[in-house]
DNA sequence: TGTAATTAATTAGAGTACTATATATTCTGC
DNA sequence: GCAGAATATATAGTACTCTAATTAATTACA
C-alpha cells in the first residue's frame, strides 16, 4: 500500500520533470526562431488543416479556444497568420498562413530537444515502441476522468492498452503524409 | 528514417496530453481544496523539510526560484505561510507553515487523478515499474541537454537506464517516511 | 416570423513558469 | 575596515493555459 504511493509519487515526478524540460527547450527556441512551441504548433496545423476556424485548430491541437486565440493575436502581429470573417458563417474566424509564416514554419527546429531525438533514434525498436506505449498509456489514464459514465472499471481489471497498439500502428502506415522538420 | 520522425511525433503528442490532463485536474483540485498542486506541492515541501528557505525549496521541487516566490506570495496572501528574515544571514528568507496551512494540507487530495490513481494500482508489478521507467528514461533523456559536456554518447550506444533503477530502488526502500496523501 | 436556444469567437481574470534585472546582504582580499 | 565579488530574494515583463462571461450570429420551434 506505501509502495503503491511512493511509486505514484515517482510518476508525477517523472512527469513534472519532463514538462519542466520541454518548458525550458521552448523558451530556448524563442531566441532561436523566435517561435515557442506552442506557436509552431498552431501554425502547422494551419499549414496541414488548410484554412482551419479557430475551433478547429482548438481541437485538432487539444487546447482551449480561448488559449488558440491568445496564441494567434500575437502570430497575428507578428504577421505569420491572417484572421478573416467566414463566408457563410459569420461567427467563424478562418485562420491562414501568410507566406512569411510559411517560411518561417520550414525553417522551424524540431519541436524536441536535438539530444532526446538522437537518444531516442539509438533506441532499439522494441524500446522505442515501449516508451511510446508507456506514455499514451499514461495520456489515456489520465484522460479517463474526463469521459463521465465511462465504460465500468471493475476493480481489479486490467486496463486495455489496445488502443495504443492501435494508434501507434496508425501512425506507422501514415507516416508518409507528415512533414519533415526533423534532420 | 520517416517513421523515426512519426515516432518522435507521437513522444510529444502523448506528452502534451499528459500535461494538459495534469493541468485541467490541477485546476479542479482549485474548487474542491482552493489551492493549485504547484501550490500543494510547496506546501508539503515546507512541511517535509521544516522552515526551508526559498532557494531550497525551487531546488526540492525543480522549480526556478522566481516560481517560489510568485507562489509563496498567493500562499502567504491567504495565510498558509509566513515568510521571516533568516538570523543569520538576511538574505534568506525563511518559510514556514502556519497552523492554517498544516491543516489545509492535511485535508488536500491527491495530485493525481483518482481514477488515474485506481488504474495504476491495478496494474501489474512489473507493468507499474515499466510505466515508471519509462518516464523517468524520457526524463533523463531531455534533461541530458542541460548537462553541457556530458559523457560522450557514441552514435550507436545504449542509452543507459541504470540511473532509474537505482532511484526507483531507493523510493521502495525510503517509502516509509512519505507522507500519506493517497487514502 | 420572431423569440429562444445554441454555437463561435473574444475578453476578462487568474495561476504557473520562465529570464533578466534590481536590491539587499554577506563574503573576500587588500 | 572597505571596495568589489558573490549570493539570496524580489520585481518586471512575457507567454501559456484555463474557466467564466460577453458578444455576435445562426438555428430551431412555436
Amino acid at each position: 500500500m506505501e509502495i503503491q504511493e511512493a511509486l505514484v509519487d515517482q510518476v508525477l515526478i517523472a512527469i513534472r520533470k519532463i514538462i519542466r524540460a520541454i518548458d525550458l527547450h521552448s523558451r530556448k527556441l524563442i531566441k532561436s526562431c523566435g517561435l515557442t512551441v506552442p506557436q509552431i504548433i498552431v501554425l502547422k496545423e494551419i499549414e496541414k488543416s488548410k484554412a482551419p476556424t479557430v475551433g478547429q485548430i482548438a481541437n485538432s491541437v487539444s487546447l482551449s479556444q480561448a488559449t488558440i486565440t491568445n496564441i494567434l493575436t500575437r502570430l497575428e502581429h507578428r504577421g505569420y497568420v491572417t484572421r478573416t470573417q467566414h463566408d457563410d458563417d459569420k461567427r467563424r474566424v478562418v485562420v491562414r498562413t501568410t507566406e512569411k509564416g510559411k517560411e518561417v514554419i520550414g525553417q522551424a527546429p524540431s519541436l524536441l530537444h536535438d539530444k532526446f531525438i538522437s537518444s531516442f533514434e539509438n533506441l532499439k525498436d522494441w524500446e522505442q515502441l515501449s516508451l511510446i506505449s508507456s506514455l499514451q498509456r499514461v495520456a489515456w489514464m489520465m484522460d479517463a476522468e474526463d469521459l463521465e459514465a465511462s465504460p465500468v472499471l471493475s476493480p481489479g481489471a486490467v486496463m486495455p492498452i489496445d488502443p495504443y497498439k492501435l494508434e501507434l500502428e496508425r501512425s506507422l502506415q501514415s507516416n508518409s503524409s507528415k512533414n519533415k522538420e526533423v534532420k
